[in-house]
DNA sequence: ACGAGCCATGCCTGACACGCATGGCTGGGA
DNA sequence: TCCCAGCCATGCGTGTCAGGCATGGCTCGT
């Protein structure tokens, strides 16, 4: 069976004649004819009775012109689907990040990729790394950046991780801070210091590096997000450690201060496996190291 | 769009592999490989994301993918229709029906249709819903004629349903029962009554409805079949109920009643689905529908 | 670095689809 | 009864096509 044929087997009935439809269709009779005498040596017996005067389905052809109406119909709903979903599909772009990068490395990313792909619309959501891994295996974001901060990076199946940069984690302290103006700043010398977190769970890295340094943080302030944070640092009432990507957008009533031989954090795109090699993620992934790379 | 180049494409995602889907089709892999080329063409744009290690199909190749396997699928079953309407007999239309309606409605459908289909011979056959709607399925009839008597009118997948009627119950009784040519009757006033019934199953209108006048009817006699029912009925060991499409065909020593807000049944033509729009069945259901609403 | 696996493509060839021309059949009108 | 118009089937010829063979390029695993 072959649609050509089908088609031209659904216009013959409809108009009752061979030479009718043939001309509707764009053919001569004598082609259409054969079409029909190959459909029917397909189907093993007679699909139309042939009259002086146009043709007639026979119970054979009327079975089978139910079919190909609907096959035809379906044909044609597969292209139109088919189309929608080109079109459709490069339109949206949905990333998840951690807050820090957020705050500068996705714009300059999205400044790259706008020239690449300019018909998509790229969202941003925040969130941690624990959140944003399941909801980018979920389907419910394209690409994520995320960190191996603690609790880590944890390994999925169908995720491809790409590395982006490793990050210096900086103090911030208030500007009447002691420590203010100076650096680069040995850890030890903030044995003393009261600690603003954002939660106990985070402070994992600021822990195990105090403890390099021989010392226990006392985390006095345990505050939610980085506006909470910063904010109780300017007003005198701790330090924190910062990653280098926030250290931009750092309030102008916080100084910040280098470390000795600072703790650092991997920062790293994540993506479908599927979507990894080609495809606005992919390419969203690729501006995101061109970003990271500056 | 092809026929060939959509079971290729099929295959193709199937298998993960242009390579496995042409060994599996019986063409070389660089066959298969222009067939969907030309099939990408034709739909303008990809529909595989080509790997090292086979293929893998992008948001449009999916959408098509849906409707290619209905195509097909549709496509073979045009085939089998094709082929099972030359090997049925030619001029053959097979109807069961509940015994209510073979009585009367039949016949005068049968008078309306021969006159559209002079070449086709009807046979009748009786039967309860329950066991007609799978022989209609089966294929050993083509057209049936049932109820929503309890258990009801299943659904089943392929087969349409036409409602023909609602036919009202009506009360027989006996030519010397102290109710005859009274009415209408409030069931109420069969509290004491004994019922006649042709099987416990078929007693779920009965019983509901005798539950909404206050009571549960007493089934003293059990017997199969209309014959053996209103033989009893007109012998005096009970009442029934009797659908409006018997009344005609009641024997002369029993009375009908009306009901006071009878029980109603609903009664319906089904056939099978493709052979709903068009052909012998087809015809004989609209007949059905005239004699209903005469 | 190398080889296996897979896909795309150039080249070639036999098969195919269609137009043109023509013959045969049927039915309606003269 | 005859003739003609309308319609379908088929022979012939030709340009196009579908598919096999061979080969090159790319990727990934060892």
């Amino acid at each position: 069976m072959d649609l050509t044929a089908l088609r031209s087997f659904h216009e013959v009935c409809r108009q009752g004649s061979i030479s009718a439809a043939a001309q509707a269709l764009g053919y001569t009779q004598s082609a259409v004819s054969r079409q029909l005498a190959t459909l029917e040596t397909a189907l093993r017996g007679p699909l139309l009775r042939r009259h002086a005067r146009g043709v007639q389905p026979t119970a054979a052809g009327e079975a089978l012109l139910v079919h190909a109406a609907a096959i035809l119909a379906r044909v044609e709903q597969a292209a139109e689907e088919v189309a929608a979903a080109r079109t459709r599909q490069p339109g949206r772009l949905r990333v998840g990040a951690v807050p820090t990068a957020v705050g500068h490395l996705l714009p300059r990313a999205l400044t790259a990729y706008a020239a690449t792909d300019p018909g998509i619309r790229v969202s941003f959501a925040e969130g941690v790394t624990p959140r944003l891994l399941p909801r980018l295996r979920d389907g419910k974001l394209d690409l994520v950046v995320v960190t191996d901060y603690p609790p880590g990076l944890p390994v999925l199946d169908g995720v491809r991780v790409l590395h982006l940069l490793d990050d210096r984690l900086h103090l911030a302290v208030a500007r009447t801070h002691r420590l203010a103006g100076t650096g680069p700043v040995d850890l030890a010398e903030l044995a003393d210091e009261a600690w603003v977190e954002d939660y106990a769970g985070a402070a994992a890295i600021l822990t195990s590096a105090c403890g390099r340094a021989g010392f226990t943080p006392r985390v006095e302030i345990e505050t939610g997000g980085w506006m909470g944070k910063l904010a109780f640092v300017a007003a005198g009432f701790g330090v924190c450690l910062v990653p280098g990507l926030l250290v931009p957008a750092v309030r102008v009533d916080i100084t910040i201060c280098e470390l000795r031989d600072p703790p650092v954090r991997a920062v790293y795109a994540a993506l479908r496996d599927r979507e990894a090699d080609s495809g606005p993620a992919a390419r969203f992934a690729a501006a995101l190291a061109e970003a990271a790379f500056a």
